[in-house]
DNA sequence: GCTGGCACTCTCCGTGGTCGAGTGCCAATA
DNA sequence: TATTGGCACTCGACCACGGAGAGTGCCAGC
């Protein structure tokens, strides 16, 4: 009764049901896969994993499905696989010739959820901390205005602020240039004292304080976490293996970025290569049946991007692509 | 055999199917609604209905339900119905105070798809044609550059350009400050020529001409189209009524958002308040069994919100749902 | 510790029969 | 002429039944 072959027949399981999404019985193990032994002793190994909760049966008398568990423990003693030479291809094709961060994201969330069949999802690359490149302001009707903040590692930031009263023109202009010629160059704590003091000046617009907030926050580090994916049809898709039921949740908690972000934000936290959660393991009662594999990509670890799909995906696939995906976004961002 | 009390039934018929999702037949058309006939006259009345192509039965002896047409005839002989007051009341709420332009079509876009409880579209408002206010460049590592532009409208463009060769600082820094000194203030083929004539000066740096291009072609009117959209799990949901394997197709479309684009501005084109397409109406095979509910809001007509549902869909609601949050949205961009 | 065999238990699927909603048509009526 | 009540008919939905087949657990033998 070796560990090993239990082990075996785990992974024969898994892989047999992913490819089928049917029961598999101890018979038809012992003949297609090379296993070596007959059926009885495969049913025998089948008993002991269902004590340990690696497998269940639907009902009596049915094969075997794996559960969260059984998946758990299948990715735990996964090797690493190579990433097959046609996804190298299509990812060099595909990010080589982005015009934009923006255009980046949207090409690898839709290469990955090609490549892997499942939702893609990629979280924009968070800032580092970084100087302020230029700040804009832009009138908006009497009362407000628009504050565009180009920071030096070239995100731009806008956001309205109030102008609380009408303001005249000169005074308008004068706030701009010296925000300029104060801020440049600067950032982090240095900035925010440097442009405090500026704001706290007698005779100042009394808008300044709020503009001095603005164009700190647009520099800070992590200001700004969005997510976008793609391929959300491949949870409706024919053989998804998801209940018609189960969709709509998935879509909604989707939608819920903020739901999403905690939850990568976890997984980056493991540190690990690539990390995956199985069903429950997400803790959201929506993504219940649905796993996640996800990598984080560029230098610091608020960057991420991974692939949803149900349970039962195709686990060494899904996390050769995540890899692979992450691994040419790396190399873009850090350029 | 008046033509009114035929449209009455045909009313009566799309009524009650979108409530029930089930085949509506003769005898529980006389007993629930008022018509004041027997179920044998419906009977004739509808006869006479199929005919027309505006019912049809599943099957032979089994209730009618309207096709395509018949909601479409349905449509065309709907008063404009009021707006609820607990959705006006939603919608200032919801939309008062929306930070940004970004945040304002996220905000309309979640809440039109909570009030039809469809899929809802709003397009991001295109440019008018507006004048440069500021370029920035920004270096990307030693061959490339971010261009960053700040037109007078309030509107933030960015692109990425090539540099061909390593440019010197210098260089780099006057290309910057003669751009923003020939270009401020001018927009359209003013614009167009002046920096035509500045790239074409002797001893210009040598991506001169796509850096014009780049100021020129973001001024220019309606160069960035996005549909931003929510509530897909309402496709999904119990009731909607939409088959398991049709809502794929519809998820696919929705991610291809050009090819949504294009069927919103046809439908701006007809210039109506609200515009309806049914079914095929929408020429679009993965469209097939949705409709469309769509209004253009704000000045031009490029900006469009509509509603995407299967074609059973509560139409007299959403439209009003629909055409309440396009004047809410005038209303907040005409400022 | 592995294997073959056997009895048992399920689900799946096709069959056949009943039920009832809904229809079309027709003759009678206002 | 339009409407109505009545009647025979059709066809899908539902249910019960039963056989086939896949898969299991257990046990005795190697």
């Amino acid at each position: 009764m070796s560990e090993e072959r239990r082990q075996a027949v785990l992974r024969a399981i898994v892989e047999d049901y992913v490819a089928t999404h049917e029961p598999v019985g101890s018979k038809a193990l012992a003949d297609s896969k090379g296993l070596g032994v007959s059926s009885a002793t495969i049913r025998n190994d089948m008993a002991i994993l269902e004590e340990e909760g690696l497998i269940a049966q639907p009902h009596t008398s049915a094969g075997r499905i794996p559960t969260d568990a059984g998946y758990r423990s299948f990715v735990d003693h996964l090797a690493a696989s190579a990433i097959p030479d046609p996804h190298k291809r299509a990812i060099a094709t595909f990010l080589s010739d982005a015009v934009d961060l923006n255009d980046v994201v949207e090409r690898s969330v839709r290469l990955l959820s090609q490549l892997t069949r499942q939702v893609a999802v990629v979280q924009y690359p968070s800032l580092r901390e970084s100087a302020v490149r230029r700040v804009e302001l832009v009138r908006l009707g009497l009362e407000r205005a628009l504050v565009v903040v180009v920071s030096a590692d070239a995100r731009v930031e806008q956001q309205t602020i109030p102008l609380g009263e009408a303001t005249a023109d000169e005074a308008f202009e004068r706030a701009v240039r010296e925000v300029n010629e104060v801020g440049q160059g600067l950032s982090g704590a240095t900035l925010a004292t440097a442009l405090g003091a500026w704001a706290a000046q007698p005779g100042q617009v009394p808008w300044a304080a709020t503009l001095a907030d603005v164009v700190v926050g647009a520099t800070r580090a992590g200001t700004v976490e969005r997510v976008m994916f793609a391929g959300t049809s491949n949870l409706a898709r024919a053989g998804s293996g998801l209940e018609a039921d189960t969709i709509a949740p998935v879509l909604d908690a989707l939608e819920e970025q903020v739901l999403l972000l905690r939850l990568l934000h976890e997984m980056a936290d493991q540190g690990d290569d690539v990390s995956v959660r199985i069903g429950a393991e997400t803790h959201h009662e929506a993504l219940r049946s649905t796993s996640i594999v996800a990598a984080n990509y560029g230098r610091d670890t608020l960057s991420l991007v991974g692939a949803l799909g149900p349970t039962r995906m195709d686990y060494p696939g899904t996390m050769a692509a995540v890899r692979a995906v992450a691994r040419y976004l790396s190399r873009v961002v850090e350029l």
